[in-house]
DNA sequence: ATTGTTCCGGTAAGCGGTTGCCAGAGAAAC
DNA sequence: GTTTCTCTGGCAACCGCTTACCGGAACAAT
């Protein structure tokens, strides 16, 4: 019931309360004997620090945020698993924020961040323009950007969308694909717009590939299902015969939708995914997808802010890109006929 | 750069820092023309309030942790949604840890969690016995448990496991399996050995019936795809003909395991999951899962919290339970041959 | 005995806010 | 013009902890 005070456990220990503080800090510097008695105490009370005013006093937190786009997609998770293994190493706490890629979300996690003065934030932004991230960065919050190449004025890590909606792209075109949509999400979203800038750049390239847009306004498999249904219903000489989708839930609801219209997947329509996240390889058709070094993502996000904590004056920011690479399965396999 | 205090903007709007104190809590009470002085100033010099000097003063945060068993688990990822979306209705704010089902790890958050002060804790215990959990209680933390029935010393929101495995196991008795296998966790996680109960009571009600324990040390698909390599492994007299899993992930990895090893699904293996999550209509063969109304476990726990926060002298601790219900898909559709 | 060292632990000034209380300035009432 | 009342905003204590600084005790050296 009562939250003991450093004060009560001085009392009962029958020192002053820097004693006690000092045990806490820096317990080398005062005399066994007393030591061991303001351990005692505190095992008697069931003292915890209190790490709000610790703060306080100290100025820094150990927390850093992360504040991600969508909890729910297992793409995050990874990330989030290997930030929180590399901060566990430098004892610092990591507390995910889920967006929900809604913008208003974003600003009132961001203020409350700011608000608690965490160490540092990592944030795949919903729009990396938002000057809010930079006031940020001004006031004494570092920042990273994850999944997202920021312009010089923090760091970031990001895997190059360009290239993989590239290599994904040429790929379905060189299985013989002539007409591809690409199902999206918000193009505000910068992975959303550059994986679409790096498919158009290969199908320009290629000539004589036909490039239709399903976007949809969410990233989610929901919304994949209903461009699947959208693209199903095309007359069939309209109709893409292989679809390039901005992640994997996106991809994973447009290959439900295709199943439910009666349409063959690779044979009637190809697809390839974005992430290649473990659902990927278990779908009804395993889908091709454009893997992402996603721990790695994570770990060197901690690692880029960590730095920048430690030595805010020779700090550099650095935008560190990491490669893409595709890994090919049946829904994006060689078609049957043709 | 510089983070601004509350004495800059007294200094700038010539107010003393009460005034502009005030203007932040209490803004009716001070002279429109005042309160518009400090407003500039604050907008100005770019102050943001400092909630880890306010919390302190105060003595109340409106953040609640939530430390679930493993972020990557869509179905907690669900529940924090809930969580989420009616902590904010009361602007409080959600942080979301992972334990990843290990104790230490848990353990480690709650201090930290603790020694923030938190308003209260959502927590998927790994062993709900431990009695960490009811010294943070007796200190003055409250402590919800979800997804996991309490006993009486706080509150708690779950789901009928012990239900949820007997429907499933019945289903799969009456769809005339004989020999089924139990692909569980560890059984210090209470809905494992809940499932668990379910399953092995409704066998014996059945009578007739062999249950085989395929259980792992964790629920991720990898597991379970360990999980289905073992019982496919095994002579064809021997092999069960179904298998229920204590939760989706592993179904899915078991799935996996059962295409991979020339198995086939539902034929000569049944599986039935457990959560429901989205990916599980979505997979090679669609699955039959046990559902549990996600986000409803959320809202209520956020609720249960909020209330005993309120009033924690006229608080009773409740225990509130939802029921599952059986959602068939093919996975455990009609044996054709038999 | 005196002086010098060394080692401990106490004292107190904050960190950045909040808030109850009080004084001073106007306005209203007489 | 004086008294009373109402507002407004200043003052200062305090939340729990950290830490620089200082003084006292114990002991060794002279």
């Amino acid at each position: 019931m009562a939250t003991r005070s450093i004060k009560e456990v001085a009392r009962l220990a029958r020192v002053s309360v820097g004693t006690v503080s000092n045990v806490l800090n820096r317990p080398e510097i005062v005399a066994p004997a007393t030591r061991a008695r303001v351990f005692d105490a505190i095992r008697e009370l069931g003292f915890v620090r209190n790490e709000v005013a610790r703060h306080l006093r100290v100025g820094r937190s150990r927390t850093v945020g992360l504040l991600v786009l969508d909890v729910a997609n297992p793409f995050f998770a990874d990330v989030a698993q290997g930030a929180e293994t590399l901060a566990d190493e430098h004892d610092t706490m990591v507390v995910l924020c889920n967006s929900g890629a809604d913008p208003s979300r974003e600003r009132r996690h961001l203020d409350q961040l700011e608000q608690q003065r965490v160490m540092g934030i990592l944030i795949t932004p919903v729009d990396a323009q938002q000057p809010r991230l930079a006031e940020l960065a001004a006031r004494g919050t570092p920042v990273v950007l994850v999944d997202s190449a920021a312009t010089g004025l923090q760091c970031s890590v990001a895997v190059d969308d360009r290239l993989g909606g590239q290599i994904a792209a040429a790929h379905l075109i060189e299985r013989g694909h002539r007409r591809i949509t690409f199902v999206g999400g918000p193009p505000s979203i910068k992975q959303v717009a550059d994986r679409h800038a790096g498919v158009a750049g290969a199908v320009a390239a290629a000539g004589g590939v036909e490039l239709v847009d399903s976007s949809m306004p969410m990233l989610s498999a929901a919304a994949g299902r209903a461009a699947g249904e959208r693209v199903a219903a095309m007359p069939e000489g309209e109709r893409p015969t292989a679809a390039f989708c901005a992640n994997d839930l996106l991809a994973l609801g447009f290959l439900q939708a295709m199943a439910a219209c009666g349409l063959r997947v690779p044979d009637d329509m190809a697809i390839v995914g974005y992430d290649d996240i473990d659902f990927a390889a278990a779908a009804a058709v395993p889908l091709s997808s454009v893997r992402q070094p996603r721990e790695l993502l994570g770990r060197t996000a901690i690692e880029l802010l960590l730095e920048e904590v430690a030595h805010p004056e020779r700090h550099r920011h650095r935008q560190v890109i990491f490669q893409p690479d595709l890994v090919v399965r049946e829904s994006s396999a060689l078609r049957r006929r043709s």
